[in-house]
DNA sequence: TAGTTTACATACGTTTGTGAATGTATAGTG
DNA sequence: CACTATACATTCACAAACGTATGTAAACTA
């Protein structure tokens, strides 16, 4: 077939990716071929290759497609003085209003539920796909690294001390968000996400 | 080769089921052939279609014969008076220390750090695996509601009311617990799980 | 002790996926 | 306007995995 302009062939790269996240959702990654990918596409296995290296390789890109401006909306506004200073007043309504909005979005944006039940239920995370992890760990640490400057903040600012370390109470945190999106993401019609994880997030923080 | 005695049978079941948690841990479910486990248990493919229907009935087996005593240890004695009126003196701490025990039980004992890990992580989840993820989420449900009569109990013998209703404070308690077990599974020198868990566990428990 | 069942091993045929090699036509470029 | 790189499509060769069918020898049973 025929050469297509530039725009041409980043549309036909996004639906490769977009089929991928359907066909991976529904079948699991390592069921779904990339003959079913390309077919779904309306493309062939040849589209495929020229755009991605294998299938691990088209992976990385449709996580990242949805992961990258999510991790960029979490990073606060650098050298922003006057957000800096608001920042310290209410260290934990901010962390509150971020994951909420990131709870909002899991449960509204179809795509990133798609991509996120792919994540933690549609692929194996084996030596191939280590890339994706050692990503995942990464964002993990620098969200918790950030909660437990916020949760150090916010103990120095009300003069109460912590039970434990600020590092200790943000892992805690941390894994009580990340157990709320997976429990809810295995059944949707369990509970609500954001009423539970709202209220669970109260207990938390203010236990501590 | 010879027909084998039946302790003989269970014990090539035992082996295959051993190999099969092993290679799953170490090459993901899908990646692993029926010959890759037939092989490491000294056996051939023949062995395997005998015992078991195909690789999802060998995976089913497999968590079965791990998660099937962990459950029984979960559910209380029934018909057990004496610890029936106990638990009513403190059904937060019985919560608290099986709970701890489970958690022991996951750092320390290998085979069960191992299923968890393939169930977490080595796994994709799709139609065939269906009955497992039903179990998983019953047994979830047995967990959530267990802990909810738990709170119920503690908030009535306190006099305390509850900020929301015992069942979402449940549902959030188990996020909690999960998610601490599934990121110490996916970096255990991140933290330490007993330690973090029963910090999260208290902080969690005191804020309701 | 003859027959039956068990507990596997071996062999076979088919399907499926992969990566590479090759074909092709057009969009850019000097 | 030639030419080169791009954006794919098509074909090929190979391997692997699965399920089944069949072989087999010992354990069990009457």
């Amino acid at each position: 077939m025929a050469r297509r302009t530039k725009e041409d062939a980043l549309a036909t790269r996004h639906k490769l990716l977009d089929a991928a996240e359907y066909l991976f959702q529904e079948q699991g990654v390592s069921r779904t071929s990339l003959q079913d990918i390309a077919r779904r596409a309306g493309a062939t296995r040849g589209a495929i290759y020229w755009h991605f290296k294998d299938k691990a390789d088209l992976f990385n890109a449709m996580m990242e497609r949805v992961t990258l401006p999510m991790e960029e909306s979490f990073n606060p506004v650098e050298g922003d003085s006057h957000v800096a200073q608001q920042s310290d007043v209410n260290a934990l309504h901010r962390v509150k209003s971020a994951t909420v909005s990131a709870l909002m979005q899991i449960v509204n944006d179809t795509q990133t539920r798609r991509v996120f039940e792919v994540a933690t239920q549609k692929v194996e995370y084996v030596e191939e796909l280590r890339a994706v992890r050692l990503r995942h760990l990464a964002v993990r640490n620098g969200f918790v690294s950030r909660f437990a400057q916020s949760i150090q903040q916010a103990a120095t600012q009300t003069q109460k001390d912590l039970p434990m370390s600020a590092s200790v109470a943000a892992q805690g945190f941390h894994a009580l968000i990340d157990g709320l999106i997976q429990n809810w993401l295995l059944d949707p019609q369990a509970f609500d996400l954001l009423d539970v994880g709202q209220c669970a997030m109260n207990v938390y923080l203010g236990g501590l």
